[in-house]
DNA sequence: CTGTTACTTCAGAAAATTCTGAAAATCCAG
DNA sequence: CTGGATTTTCAGAATTTTCTGAAGTAACAG
């Protein structure tokens, strides 16, 4: 590994983290450094970068690729393929939610729909079913909110999480205006996961 | 393995998804196990449910409280460990994301902040430190709502997420109000991570 | 064509993680 | 104390994941 000594410790840490975030070192060390580059890298930079087998390289290219998190950038008068990421650090992070939802949430939430339409076999089974319900509801109650504020613009995105809990008061002061009108989804039905547990 | 068909299903699922969300196999169906059911459940009972070691149960649910995702429920005139999840539902994805941040964004947090205080040798670590700014910048913005979010009763928080991007209306209405008093934070200031890259 | 450069694939090696069974420690009842 | 029930620990086995080097394929310049 050949890197200047700032890079190379964000470079090391990214690659600790990797497992935590569900990517194997090489990847997250990889990424971690097309990250950090002010210029499009090929894969010959990153063998030199982080010092692991080319093959090894081509698979982290391939698993960032992917996950839409790095794109092909040709580079006028090169053969070689060099790689970016996203332009907008904001682009980045919808992009990491987006994915992870895709591969954390989605298939449960799959399993869960099939589940609930099956008919309890037992009290053991129609208890078990509920507590589905409920992890169902709550899923819903939060990918529903997701794919809603996903499609806001940036910026109204950012006023948004900088408001935080400020927004509430928005609420108190509109509450019986914003329920009269109805949120996104029944918050209140039954079995839609905001029971508490008896 | 021994379990009603339904249950199974779950629990297999949730082995699968294990690795995808940072936990094993074992780790996952046990969790599953102790979600759906209706009564504390001892470690007999999940060497019986999941068929795997005790040792291996033992391990399993070390790591769970480890998590604080299960708890501890004595059952009168037992004398082995009994487990429950957390009561309500709602407490239970409070406590996973509180955890997944703890694990997974704080540490890169800490290093962040320990590189941006050192100064650069290079332009090629200048630029890099400026993609760590808004790498920093993004994760103050989103861990900062988060705390500010973590602190609502559960009702407030399940009316603010079905209210969805419904909530932005409130904010072109009050638009200049709440800029000109100030949210928590300062979303325009330079090196925030707000800005495009070039 | 032919030789060079670059990327991909893949079988097996290496490493990391998970799992087991046995032994040790703990806890309580009598 | 003593004995049985229960939990914990841990070394090594089993499994899974990651990584490598070599072979294969593709693209292109001359």
């Amino acid at each position: 590994m050949n890197l200047p000594p700032l890079i190379q410790a964000f470079v090391l840490h990214f690659g600790e983290m990797g497992s935590r975030w569900g990517i194997n070192r090489t990847v997250g060390q990889v990424y971690a450094v097309i990250f950090l580059a002010n210029r499009p890298v090929c894969a010959d930079d990153l063998v030199d970068a982080v010092g692991v087998a080319r093959s090894n390289v081509a698979m982290a290219l391939k698993e960032l690729q992917s996950w839409e998190l790095i794109r092909l950038k040709h580079v006028p008068g090169e053969r070689r393929d060099y790689y970016g990421t996203l332009d907008d650090i904001w682009a980045i992070v919808r992009k990491l939610v987006e994915q992870r939802k895709r591969r954390e949430i989605d298939p449960t939430l799959t399993v869960l729909r099939e589940l609930l339409m099956q008919s309890p076999a037992s009290e053991e089974e129609r208890f078990a079913q509920e507590r589905m319900q409920e992890m169902h509801g709550v899923i819903e109650l939060l990918t529903g909110w997701y794919d809603d504020i996903e499609r806001l613009e940036t910026e109204r995105l950012v006023q948004l999480l900088s408001l935080g809990s400020k927004i509430v008061k928005a609420l108190e002061w509109k509450d019986k205006l914003f329920v009269a009108k109805g949120g996104r989804g029944k918050p209140k039905a039954p079995g839609d996961g905001t029971a508490e547990r008896p």
